[in-house]
DNA sequence: AGCGACAATGTTGTGAACAATCTAGCCCCA
DNA sequence: TGGGGCTAGATTGTTCACAACATTGTCGCT
């Protein structure tokens, strides 16, 4: 059953589940007929999808599913970077002893799908727990942002996961980060977090630089891919 | 002399400068006449506004223009404040000698304007001065996620020159800022400009607190100021 | 007087029609 | 054969009218 009828929310599931290919045309009398919907409200989530950075809008020409660069991904894991250190700081301050009971069973159920093997399992908990410390964190401003990064680089996800022995590092980086949280050590979650997601951009990096060597026509290559540290 | 016709930069304009109140009604009509566009374009205007935070639309009962909450524009800091710490570091790498030059005449006239007292040019060279930092990093993603931040806290921003000493303070804070931007050195230029923000998110409660001692009745004062150290 | 139903008004949401603009295919001519 | 201009179709941008909804003031009843 689907949950919401709102065209907007309909297409953005549509373009962030790879429905629609990068750069594919969107015409919104199609559209409009698809979701069974008016063109004005299909119009209206366009215009929210631009704001959103998941599409482009030219005028008189419409409106094309937006292709996220490589340049573009390290510029937005960089900002998520720097967000997640600041929502990890705030975590650690505030956590009551119900969210580290959640954090801590979210771990051990990763720690059981890394046992048996189901890589998609452990990356979707990857992600609940993520939300979970954004969460404990309660800063909304910084919240909403994260959403949208997540939705705008969702293509470049799915290869990082599949670095060998990569997994198994990723689950240590969480327990070390929920320790952190548990014993409300600020600088320490920080600096946990800190280095889980500087090893998540050079994995990013890997995963795009492997991506390319398969097939190094798909997309124009930047040429300043190594600029962090 | 007007630079734009497009309602949705004249109406973002109107509002970051006081023109309409905070939690005023703004009627898509009213606002079509005012700025001699159709009520579409008006209608578009609001969705992008909405988006980027500075008003609030319920169904069927229109816009008004948001209030941020003393709570929201420590929200706001804290991520300007993770944001420009990152574009920082960035900074500090990638700045040229000409980028340095910039900066170090902006400082200048930094420094001259505060001699003369001129606190209001002091404060939009402090803006420029931190703009300029933005674009040597060339980090897009981030650019523009500060750049929205600013309109929607500018409402807070006025009264934090006015706390005794701070300008003094500032201009050092930027002049250390500067300096490990040509030193290229990456984690004094982090260090320096979490220093200054750390200062700034200060005077920013500072602001909101001796504000609130003015007129305590304004807003419903929200209970969880001190939440970072 | 107090209170609830209800009409009157103002405002937003939506669909249809039309105008403006872009794109692609075609023809004509060198 | 190949290129330039032109027409026809497709698509977006805009206006208008009207329906849907919320709010407010009024009237009648107790």
């Amino acid at each position: 059953m689907r949950t919401t009828n709102d065209p907007c929310d309909r297409l953005r599931q549509a373009i962030v589940s790879g429905e629609f290919q990068p750069n594919e045309r969107l015409v919104e009398a199609d559209l409009a007929v698809r979701f069974g919907a008016g063109r004005t409200a299909i119009r209206a989530a366009l215009a929210v999808l631009d704001q959103e950075g998941l599409i482009v809008r030219e005028p008189h020409r419409g409106a094309r599913v937006r292709l996220i660069s490589a340049r573009e991904a390290f510029e937005i894991e960089q900002v998520r970077n720097a967000l997640e250190r600041l929502l990890a700081r705030s975590a650690a301050q505030r956590a009551t002893s119900s969210d580290v009971a959640d954090l801590r069973a979210i771990l051990a159920t990763m720690h059981e799908r890394l046992r048996d093997g189901d890589t998609l399992g452990y990356m979707q908990l990857n992600a609940q727990l993520h939300r979970r410390i954004w969460k404990v964190s309660d800063n909304q401003v910084a919240f909403k942002m994260l959403v949208t990064l997540k939705s705008q680089s969702i293509r470049f996800q799915y290869g990082t996961i599949l670095r060998p022995g990569r997994p198994e590092q990723s689950l240590r980086e969480h327990v070390a980060i929920v320790a952190a949280i548990a014993a409300h050590d600020t600088d320490a979650c920080d600096a946990a977090m800190a280095e889980h997601l500087g090893h998540a951009l050079e994995t990013l990096r890997w995963a795009i630089e492997s991506q390319e060597r398969e097939r190094p026509w798909a997309a124009p290559r930047e040429s300043v891919l190594r600029s962090q540290p």
